[in-house]
DNA sequence: TACAATTTGTGCGTATGTATA
DNA sequence: ATATACATACGCACAAATTGT
């Protein structure tokens, strides 16, 4: 493993990690599994255990990988845990995290619109998946969602087993190998209409919050885009600085 | 230095980093200024460089220090850059980072009511100083502000030079050397009522975007209880996940 | 229960590279 | 050029956690 793969300089750890990440993105190591020790890695690519270390601590710190002291290394999966302290960000009043419920209400496969296709970076004419779906929280409908992914990355989604997880984004991983590694989302206030009156049970023009939220992977390949509208009587968007 | 503050076992770096935040919490190293070099704290430390440097790393990763190579290490500060960056989430709807220009509407030294109090963990029957302003971006009213710090804690803060900066935290960290390390914010959509009709010029019951903020200092006392109401035609509240 | 093997975490020391003044 | 300070890289020793014998 030579210092110079662009005439630019970086350093030797970042070159470890980014062909780390190569070969988790290759799939070599499915997320969940072990990845070979320190030790073995390091003499894998001539470096010393203390570089190797510099390396899977920043992947770590990305949140790629997990570290356990006595037992190794792992690459990350979407347990309960993580898509919910990461990506879920809503908590009661009382600064309760409570785990949301879904119901669907529709799911199909339809032309993506231009918006769409702009968020998702699809080709002209591309299908998308559309799911719609309420979730409840404290037995109390909160949100309406509106999502959609590219129809060809995740085939046959349209057509899962009817229950769908509530924790789509681990289902993503297992049945499509997408890991949603990180997001971005905008915030919005807008005015309830017929249709949140009928599922969230809200007056008609009375403010909800819109988050609006684009899923990516590790490569920075947008996997989802995600509408939700969100009433804020009994919870807030929660987020520290 | 020894390894047993507390019967518990504590990594020797992580004691060193509590060491040297306190000594910043301190006022030894006010904001601004250099700390001593890495070789210079190990000495007197009696520990290794590399064990320095990781209590170091540790800190500029919580944003106390930052880390220049060939210069130094200083405390950090409330500039421009930090202000707006980490602590100013609003973004133009093309993803533009706009800086607010504020306006101030009244300046007042009021006692504190029951929620000022709780929030800011104020004695009862202590003052509080309220200050509402509007503030611009790309030059049209965009959020109506309210915010409250402890008269005593901010002694004088109603009798300051008339223009308050934009960037308040400057200010708390100039005057006053309270610096705002980190803060939580809770997102709400309320209905917009006549005085933001006034200021914001948006209709009575259109949707607005609330964001209640508590500032802390490094102890995590709090400094600042901030509402703020925003009108998301324009623009919109961003966040990373 | 005790012990050993494996793996990551901590700590030390040294040498060299890069950036700044 | 020189000096200083942080950044990178190497190697070693030992501690702590886990697992299997």
């Amino acid at each position: 493993m030579n210092q110079q793969i662009t005439p630019t300089y970086r350093p030797l750890y970042q070159q470890i990690k980014e062909a780390l990440l190569a070969r988790v993105v290759a799939g070599e190591w499915p997320p969940g599994t072990f990845i070979p020790s320190e030790s073995a890695l390091a003499e894998q690519y001539g470096v010393s255990v203390g570089t190797l270390r510099k390396a899977l601590d920043a992947l770590a710190n990305d949140k790629v990988v997990i570290r356990y002291q006595g037992k190794g290394t792992v690459v990350a999966t979407h347990d309960s845990d993580r898509s919910l302290f990461q990506f879920f960000r809503l908590i009661g009043l009382d600064g309760s995290r409570c785990l949301p419920i879904s119901r669907v209400l529709t799911r199909e496969r339809r032309a993506a619109t231009h918006e769409e296709a702009g968020m998702l970076e699809l080709q002209k004419g591309e299908d998308v998946v559309h799911i719609r779906r309420i979730r409840e929280l404290d037995d109390h409908p909160a949100l309406l969602e509106d999502l959609v992914v590219s129809a060809t990355r995740f085939a046959g989604l349209e057509r899962e087993p009817a229950p769908l997880p509530n924790t789509l984004y681990h289902l993503y991983q297992q049945r499509f190998g997408h890991s949603v590694a990180h997001a971005e989302e905008r915030i919005f206030a807008v005015a309830a209409d017929a249709e949140h009156q009928a599922h969230l049970g809200v007056e008609i023009g009375s403010p909800l919050l819109e988050i609006r939220r684009i899923a990516k992977d590790l490569q920075d390949t947008p996997l989802e885009y995600r509408i939700s509208r969100c009433e804020t009587q009994h919870h807030c968007y929660f987020n520290e600085l």
